[in-house]
This record gives C-alpha cells, sequence and structure tokens, in this order.
DNA sequence: GTAATGTTTATTATAATAAAAGACACACCG
DNA sequence: CGGTGTGTCTTTTATTATAATAAACATTAC
C-alpha cells in the first residue's frame, strides 16, 4: 500500500553503478552530493546508503563511508511496474474508445479500465473529471462514470466551436504583416501539400499529417491558451475519427489538399471576406467528413 | 476508512419516521418495496432492518416484520458530517483564491485545503485536474499542484476568448427572426436596465446579477456545449472579480449600464456592423476593468 | 564556521477497505 | 407454475490509512 518506490529503485540501481565506476576502497561522496547528482530526496538518499551497507557493499556509517565490495548484477533491485502517467492516457482513452466502438452511454468501469490502460484508479478518475469539461464523459449521479461519446450531436457542435475558433484565427491572420514568420510556414505548407498532390495515388495516408500541421499553422498565430486547450481536444477527436474513417480516404483526401490550397489562396489575397469564405467552405467539409465517419461506425445503422 | 454510512443513516431515520406512522403491530412492506420507496438499494434497506430487529422495533426476520415498539428519538441516527461535492467547491475554491488574494505561483496543499472547504482530498485533486483544463491550476512536477492563479496575461486571454465566444453569439443573434423569443428577452431586460438607472445611487450592486442575466441571454442564443461550459468558467471568474473590486464601483456600474443600452440598441438595428461594434466596445471596457480589479489586488503594486 | 549527518515533520500517491449497488438463486404463496 | 420476496454473493465505488518521499530543523565533526 502506499506510494510506489519507483524513486527508490532508480536511485538505488544508479547509484550501484556509481559504486562499480568508483571501485573498491573508494569513498562514497556525501549524502547531499548524492542527493543533487541523482535529483532525489536525501531520504531517498539515505535509504539507498542504509541498504548498500545492509549488503555489504559499503562499510562505516557517517562520514567515512568506504566501497566494500563490487556489486554484482543480483544486486540489481527490480521496481515496480511502471504506470502511465495522466497525460499519456488521453490518446489511449480516445483510441480505446473509437478502436473498440464504445456506444454513448456506456458506463464506465473505473477499476476495470485502469487494469486495462495499467494506470492507477485515481489517475483514471482524475482523467475523467478533466475530460468532463467537455463533456465526454459525465459523472453518473451516486458515483461512476458514463461515456457520452461522439454522437451526432456532438459532433456537430464540436465541429461548430472549430469553426467558430478558426475563422477568429483567420481574421487575425489575414491582418498580420508581411514579414511575420507565417506567411513563410503557408509558403512551406503549399509546397507541402502540392508535393503530396504528385504522389496521392500511393501516399494518401499521408494526408493526415499534413492536415494537422496545417491547422495548427493557422490556429498557431492566436497566442491564448484556451483557444489551444481546444485546439488540442479538437484536432484529437479529428485525428481519432479520421484514423478510423477508412471509407474513400483516397478521394477525401485529395479533394481536401484542393480545399487547403483554396484556403491558402484565400488567405494571402490579403482579402478578408474570400479569407474567411474559402475557410468556412473547408471547415463545412471536414464537419460533414465527421459526420459521416459517426455514420459509417455508427451503431443504429 | 471507506466511504460514509450518509446514506444508510438517512435511510434508516426515514423508515423510523415510517414506523411510527405505521403504529405497533403494523407490518413493514418488503424489501424491495422500501428500496423503491426510498431510494436506496436493497443492501441498505437490509442494513436498516438490521439494525431496527437489533434495537428491538421490529421483530420476525423474514416476510413477516411486525412493529413491537415505537421508535423513540433516542433511536434517531446521527450521520457523519456531509461533505461537499464537486461541483459545490467551483465557487468556494475560487472564493478563497480571490477574497485570500493567494499570489500565482503559490503551492496548494491539498490535504490541508480539503479540511478548509469541508471535501475529500480526492475530490480536491479531482477538482484540480478538471481545472488545470482552463490553467488556473497547474500539476508539479513530483506530485503536488500550484495556483497559477489570475495574471494580467490570464485575463487578457480570458477577456480575449469570451470576446471571441461572444461575438459569435451576436452574430448569430441579429441575424434571428422577429419571432424568436430572445427579443422580447432583450425589452424585459432593456426596462430592467433603465429601472436600475433610476436608482442607480443607492442600488448599484444590483447591477452584478443584471450583468450576468444581459451576457447569459446573449450568449443562450447558441446552443453549444462547448460554449457553454465556458461561459461557465468566464462568469465564474467574472462575478467573482467584481465582487472583490469595490473601486468605483457606482460609477463603473453607470456606465456599464449605458453600453448595455447602446449594446441592446445596436443588436436590434438589425445591421450586423453596428451591433458586432457595440458588443465590442463593451467587452473591452469589461476587460479593462477585470484588469484594473487585478491591478488594485496585485502584490507587486 | 562550514559541511556533513541525524532527526523530525509534512505531504503526497496508492493500497486496503467499508458502504452501496446489483446479480443470481432459491423459497414461499396464491 | 408464475410472480413476489428473501438469502447470498459479487462487483464497484468513495474514503481512509499508510509507505514513500520531500524538506525543514538540529546536531555533530572537522
Amino acid at each position: 500500500m502506499a506510494r510506489t518506490n519507483t524513486r527508490f529503485v532508480e536511485a538505488f540501481n544508479e547509484i550501484l553503478t556509481l559504486c562499480e565506476e568508483t571501485g573498491i576502497g573508494g569513498a562514497m561522496p556525501s549524502e547531499n552530493a548524492l542527493a543533487a547528482q541523482f535529483d532525489v530526496s536525501r531520504t531517498v538518499v539515505r535509504g539507498v546508503l542504509a541498504r548498500l551497507f545492509d549488503e555489504g557493499i559499503i562499510s562505516g556509517t557517517g562520514r567515512e563511508k568506504l566501497i566494500q565490495r563490487l556489486p554484482t548484477p543480483a544486486d540489481q533491485m527490480q521496481g515496480p511496474p511502471v504506470l502511465l502517467t495522466i497525460e499519456e492516457l488521453e490518446g489511449k482513452f480516445l483510441d480505446w474508445v473509437l478502436r473498440m466502438d464504445v456506444p454513448p452511454g456506456t458506463v464506465l468501469n473505473v477499476a476495470q479500465l485502469a487494469k486495462e490502460f495499467s494506470v492507477a484508479t485515481h489517475t483514471l478518475q482524475e482523467f475523467f473529471s478533466s475530460l468532463s469539461r467537455f463533456s465526454i464523459v459525465a459523472r453518473r449521479p451516486r458515483g461512476g462514470w458514463e461515456l457520452n461519446g461522439f454522437t451526432p450531436d456532438y459532433a456537430v457542435e464540436l465541429s461548430d466551436f472549430r469553426t467558430v475558433l478558426e475563422l477568429n484565427s483567420v481574421r487575425h491572420l489575414v491582418e498580420l504583416p508581411p514579414q511575420h514568420p507565417i506567411w513563410a510556414k503557408l509558403d512551406k505548407l503549399e509546397a507541402d501539400h502540392r508535393e503530396l498532390l504528385q504522389r496521392i495515388d500511393t501516399d494518401y495516408h499521408d494526408f493526415s499529417v499534413l492536415d494537422e500541421a496545417f491547422h495548427a499553422a493557422i490556429n498557431g498565430v492566436v497566442t491564448n491558451r484556451f483557444v489551444k486547450e481546444f485546439q488540442n481536444i479538437i484536432s484529437l477527436v479529428f485525428h481519432y475519427h479520421f484514423q478510423w474513417n477508412k471509407s474513400d480516404e483516397r478521394t477525401r483526401n485529395e479533394a481536401a489538399i484542393h480545399e487547403h490550397l483554396a484556403y491558402l489562396d484565400g488567405l494571402r489575397s490579403g482579402d478578408m471576406t474570400r479569407a474567411v469564405d474559402a475557410a468556412r467552405a473547408h471547415l463545412m467539409t471536414s464537419k460533414q467528413t465527421l459526420l459521416n465517419s459517426l455514420r459509417v461506425n455508427s451503431h443504429t445503422g
């Protein structure tokens, strides 16, 4: 029970290596020096030293700690299995929902999912709590969680919200001065798009990465933490959905490239109305694609 | 240890009342009936019945459970102190931050705060995790939480984001047909504003409520869960800040009423440009007020 | 007097656990 | 025998107790 001793085990093994390098008869550095070197607290260092003494690897307690024998591989400690952190969980969870095609309304079993994802139940709880801000999951009346899931309603609202944010970015972008780095970035993106168009027959799958880079570039001109936070969740959802909607992928992607090129022309025209219209057109298509992808995977038909 | 038996205690006391109403010699309903009536599981009901039997209030076990004696006030059970739920925490936390003037960068002590707010530490953790999506708090490298707080940067970005969302609402609103209920709502709001203007000298404090209703009405025309979620956090932050910025309150509020009236005129003019400009003007003032309120309370001067 | 070690305290992350919900199977009664 | 009720057991959650860690403070050695 209580927290894992991963830090202790890692520090122990590292200090074991240090003992080996120093050699028999060598003196151990001070506790403070060790703590600083391995980025752990002195408490951990003292724990390691105590164990080294017990194992007969170092002698003396206090200031004079000399190495008595070289450590053997058997002295290495085996740590507990490393759990994922909450940050690493996001992709895994969305992937699970889409890959397993978990229907909206499903009750999420925290204990079981925690095992499946190899995280602490506690981590999963926190993660759900933060996801509940985006209505992807919801708390059930007396404990537990439920997947709200990606209903068509959800897709429409997410796309609409994305459109609001991206049109705002576009309005900012158009007014940027010619020396702003965004213009060079857009030129590079156009080249990449045209290049992919050349080899679209075989490499249409590469579009997904380009799409993300394209939208990230446009939205990158707005430096706002709320926009960025949402951008994260939006690109996550779109990314995973596209990964699972294989129908018409080639045609879809080729069409999207052409839309992106028109979008780029619009941005560079300096004409606000033209830019916004091109953006709106592309975002509308994206919304339709997301909706279609839901329909393909849907349970109700 | 383990979860509180609040539900058991409440069910017990309610069923005690039922015993009293039924009277000596009366028969208890079935376990299922009791569970349904008091909205608890059969497990709880069985626990209650067992205790009633132990106390000698009912006789027999199984199908025939008769009331033996009337319960006395001493039979009532005393439940554990009720903890707040995560939903009730939001306001309390923001209130604490602003009232105590907690500076950005403060390390938040989960154990201590949990006591202060009378919630489980676990609940506070989840709450922080969900707040971290809005960058109000951040996870520290090796456990623990830190208040990012309401720096001027934060205020600027929050206000800008609010502006993006509200201008989007305005663009929708202007295009709504005359029979849409929003127009009646706006008429009512105008009347309320004019009425408050009459008694502004004494009741300037009432503006805060009106302000929230005003913006809620405008943003209410967009039915989007993401917009709504953000609206919540935005109005929370603005609400608490205004509550603590007492300087010039009367003048500020009177000026804001006039801006609201101009905003209303803009909305009803049917002229998109005029409506958007009026909205933008008011939102800009709001942003300045929020920034000033930060400056007044700031530590650095 | 400085740098090291020894001691104590505070705080977090996790495992253990009581409460609650719910599933299953059998018993009773018309 | 069908339906209602109870006994038993399993599953799952919310909370607490606790080991691991960090960090502050006190003491000793050179």
